[in-house]
DNA sequence: ACAAAAGTGTTCTGCTTACACCCATGA
DNA sequence: TCATGGGTGTAAGCAGAACACTTTTGT
């Protein structure tokens, strides 16, 4: 290596680079969004999307996922990059390049009652509330991108508890699309794909006849990730 | 602004941030991608993606844009943030995070007398060398990302003169998605988004006939960018 | 006259849509 | 028994795919 090499690295100047996780999750009714307030240390009350910074010795993913971990403590959750943010006084503190991921959770995993260093809070789409610096456009780019992303990749799964059932799906994929979904052709198209396998256990309580609940064929999700699923529009009846 | 914030601010790494940009261009026949040597200063003689540094006070796409322009003196060329890669030592001589733009532009326009800082060439996307750090993997995801784009929005076009042939544009999507396509089909499905105006005049030389050019109404496609055109398979005839 | 590329139409198939009735069960 | 949500079938329309011949013109 030559030595005008590392003066020109010498020469450069350093910034921050830190990681912000949105971090979708669905109860059953609506698409919910987890927020923190960075309280502890905070005192503007701003909520804003979970996020750190990276180590010198973390890629990129396992700094996000081991951010995600420190506030869910969940492990193996759907994880995506999303965009990079580097608008130079984004942060008025000091410049600081922000990678943003999005992520789907189950709801009913997550466990609040860990991680007490954070207050965090779950929040409807239609109801976020002002956020930090420029994580509102991150969440504007992760709903638009999670809009794709379900239409084109059966990764609603990834938001719903193992066991579940076709109605269910057809809320989330009406949450996502913010839309209202034939469930005639809804479920055709979704049994079609033989990604559903059918569980002789039906769900009880939230109807009266019970809808049976399905799992997904683990070997089929991931061989088939990336055929096309073509779920978007469809009217009610 | 609370003390311990600006402390947990003071206490984080900085990284060096790093921008580069895949280019793709087209000569009529196959897609290129253009590389260069660092080679001034470089003795290992490894063509990488042009690349550089985020300055102070840019953001990073301004900061692609005039990486960009620096080499090949165009503005207002199609760039589009791909992915950013931080493994902690894909830069062997210090940690680096580099975000990957990749630009589609014109290869009449690019003018090769300009920058002799840079020794730079295209290659055809079947013979591309062996490349710097993770660029190998950066245009990788760059070919897939633009044929997915490619599918869905009229993108193409960026890759072509001003006027331009049904069968060059027909030439470029086989380029793009390495197959062939059948020409009915893909001049019908094309016409029928009235993207095009159909000029008097002809293609000279190429072959006997002559085909008419065309040009792009911009109105229309900036307005219906987001359309979806499915330009995807189709076979020969 | 012939070679080489340009240009153009039709049929078939399969997916998407629209739409309505019966079923199972808890209250 | 009735109200609520679960489950299923069919017909019409449209877009994608397959496919072949005529036109133009330079040599």
């Amino acid at each position: 290596m030559r030595i005008d090499i590392l003066e020109q690295y010498q020469a450069q100047t350093r910034c921050l680079v830190a990681l912000d996780s949105i971090i979708f999750g669905f109860d059953g009714e609506e698409l919910k969004l987890l927020l923190v307030k960075r309280g502890i240390e905070d005192e503007t009350h701003t909520w804003s999307l979970m996020g750190g910074w990276v180590q010198p010795e973390e890629s990129l993913e396992s700094a996000s996922s081991r951010i995600l971990y420190e506030l869910t403590s969940l492990t193996d959750i759907y994880l995506e990059q999303l965009h990079t943010f580097g608008s130079p006084h984004r942060d008025p503190v000091e410049r600081t390049v922000s990678v943003a991921y999005f992520a789907l959770i189950n709801v009913e995993d997550y466990d609040h009652k860990i991680s007490k260093n954070f207050e965090a809070h779950w929040f409807s789409m239609q109801e976020l509330p002002k956020l930090l610096f420029d994580h509102g456009s991150m969440v504007e780019m992760a709903i638009e991108n999670l809009r794709y992303k379900a239409s084109q990749h059966p990764i609603g799964f990834e938001l719903l508890p193992e066991k579940f059932t076709i109605p269910q799906l057809q809320k989330l994929y009406e949450a996502i699309f913010g839309t209202e979904l034939d469930k005639r052709n809804f479920s055709r198209k979704l049994l079609s794909t033989n990604l559903l396998i059918k569980l002789a256990e039906k769900q009880k309580g939230y109807s009266k006849k019970g809808a049976y609940f399905y799992r997904i064929d683990e070997e089929k999700y991931k061989k088939h990730f990336n055929n096309f699923l073509n779920f978007l529009p469809g009217s009610t009846s």
